[in-house]
DNA sequence: AAATCATTCAACTTATCGGTTGAGTAATTT
DNA sequence: AAATTACTCAACCGATAAGTTGAATGATTT
């Protein structure tokens, strides 16, 4: 694992940093969609959308496929395990830290996240 | 998990989305550190360092306790986990893609990354 | 008490982000 | 052939980011 990339991992991390970005990958996990059909669910325009899919592509997270006149978009799970990888380095270190982490995420549970 | 908080998760990726703080982090992981030994691997003003601690803190990656003139900073593994909560969702789509997984990594591996 | 150290804060610059609108292109439908 | 659909691109806007410098604060050292 020695050293991810780190432009790529700014890239993702980046990507990820939005939640319509997010919903869109959620969106993805279910199947492949047209750039219309990731953007439909969010109250913007069309090149707004058009934009966040840009921006996971260019995290290697989404790639396309121009078929017709639609662009059919699929998860890449490599640029998300990239992601994954990085903070698997810390999985010793907070997995030492249990009790304060449960004792956060029942936190976040209880206000009803 | 139901749904994280999408605030949080906009912090704490925003903050991972930086090389400079995922050091800091990585320093960090190693015990507690002060501000400005925080701050001293990089060629950046103190100021500008102190900025990418607050970043971090902002996300509850970090705290701080003020020891005399010193701040000293240490991991808060909660907030990491949250990012990896958010990215386990995925796991079972990119296990079904292991092998596009695998050569991805082999590929980065060959090119010294 | 003066100097120094660790740090923040405020102000500023430049760049990037997230969004918009309007126009352009290419494929499909009528 | 004309209209519609699915999209991108370019230009713009306001907000935020990342960096700087210079001054302020508060704790320690001399």
């Amino acid at each position: 694992m020695v050293e991810l990339d780190d432009e790529r991992l700014d890239a993702v991390f980046h990507a990820l940093a939005d939640s319509t970005r997010r919903t869109m990958l959620q969106l993805l996990a279910q199947g492949e969609c047209s750039v219309g059909e990731l953007g439909a669910p969010f109250r913007m325009s069309f090149a707004g959308a058009s934009k966040h899919v840009k921006a996971l592509e260019r995290a290697g997270l989404v790639s396309r496929t121009v078929q017709g006149r639609a662009h059919v978009c699929r998860l890449e799970p490599a640029a998300l395990a990239s992601a994954n990888a990085w903070l698997r380095y810390y999985e010793g270190f907070w997995s030492n830290h249990l009790d304060a982490l449960e004792k956060e995420l029942r936190r976040e549970a209880s206000r009803g996240k």
